[in-house]
DNA sequence: AAATTATTTTAGGCATACCTAAATTATATA
DNA sequence: TATATAATTTAGGTATGCCTAAAATAATTT
């Protein structure tokens, strides 16, 4: 069996390999708080296992079988947050730091348990996908709010899940996956947002924007 | 904050002073699969924090505060397992295996989501009682089934947690803590007990028995 | 009381996973 | 191309928590 720390990176890698294409010892060190020393003796561990190629000074990749174990680690981490938000009730700015303790010691049974509660959904509260049983992701469009134009609509799509101070700042505006809005005013100079929520005005800095995915993205009818 | 291993060592300890009185290191490392200097050194890292007494060679003792986390783990853990129970039907058998990992890692936030859900309950699915925030545990009489004699009714309160064996054969009678029955013949020189269980006439062997605890002991109606 | 047996503790090792500091290798700039 | 800078790796150290083997202490038997 992995230990704790060790899913921690191959998490870790694939969240940065899709991100940022190519994972650098010293991006996964700081992705993960730890000093670049650390993230080299975890990467020389996990290839003797055989879960992640590496040459020297040149990055890490995952291998299948590093890809699978990564894989359901988030399934673990994303079905546990949804079913904390839906069956228990806590707070989407709280259920990311509760998943990240629970997602190392819950069973096959019980995940497939609350899989089957929740019925069997396909995305996180913050409107990540979960992985299905097989590591199957379905990735869908997701274009970053900061792309959006005067008079667009769309619909949130997925969130940042990390900083729950964001998340709070989302929520009370209703910003949660799934809600739409339509901009109504983008201030020059890579200045905020305002947008139209349920028929209220609210605006949105740029740096939270960039924190906020979107879809169906809707050209004003009246072009 | 405590490490994992540390808080079963408390754990283990409150158990065990329950069960036998004193608390000794080889009965303790015993417990809990380690070596006696294993459990020597631990005790004395819980002795700096403050959270046992001990005298060498003379056992171990709880302090005030090591009592107050043993308990809170425990609360935890029967928590858990009620609720894994309950809410997501894993069966009885399989909930303290589950338990023993996520009671180290549950927040208290959620286990007072799980607490109001399940409607404040003052017992596990094996009839251990909960003890509840401030580490008042409701004691009752719990007498072992092999103190019965022929004839008389009784209701099971409680049976032990740890063999999943042993609980499914039990649950296979449906020998449930609430469940009530009568003792038809007590088998001469240690022998079986014969019991009625809803109609129902069953074998219950004496090692079985060992590990069932009852209530509500009633002599016949016609002495 | 002395000797044997059992328990507990000390001493020294191993693996994990982190750290700092120094050495190495790669990249960018003059 | 040589040199300065940045990234990465190696080397050596810390803490946890387990182990075995040997020493110390307590309990039991003769």
């Amino acid at each position: 069996m992995l230990t704790h720390a060790a899913e921690d990176y191959l998490k870790s890698i694939y969240k940065l390999q899709e991100k940022v294409g190519k994972v650098s010892t010293g991006i996964l060190a700081e992705y993960l708080n730890v000093k670049p020393a650390s993230a080299t003796g975890m990467i020389k561990k996990l290839k003797t296992m055989k879960l992640v190629s590496h040459e020297r000074y040149q990055g890490v990749t995952l291998t299948d079988a590093g890809r699978a174990i990564a894989l359901e680690i988030i399934r673990h981490h994303r079905l546990l947050e949804l079913y904390l938000f839906k069956a228990l009730g806590v707070p989407w700015d709280g259920v990311h730091e509760e998943a990240e303790k629970l997602e190392h010691v819950i069973s096959e049974d019980v995940e497939a348990r609350m899989d089957e509660f929740l019925g069997y959904p396909t995305a996180d509260p913050h409107g990540a996908p979960i992985p299905d049983k097989n590591g199957v992701v379905i990735k869908t469009t997701r274009i970053p709010m900061t792309d959006l134009r005067e008079r667009q609509s769309c619909v949130v799509a997925e969130v940042s899940d990390t900083d729950s101070a964001l998340l709070r700042h989302l929520g009370s505006f209703n910003l949660y996956p799934g809600t739409a809005f339509r901009v109504v005013e983008v201030a020059p100079f890579e200045g905020p947002f305002t947008i139209d929520v349920a028929g209220q005005q609210v605006v949105i800095g740029r740096e939270v924007a960039k924190h906020v995915f979107v879809d169906d993205v809707q050209d004003p009818d009246n072009v």
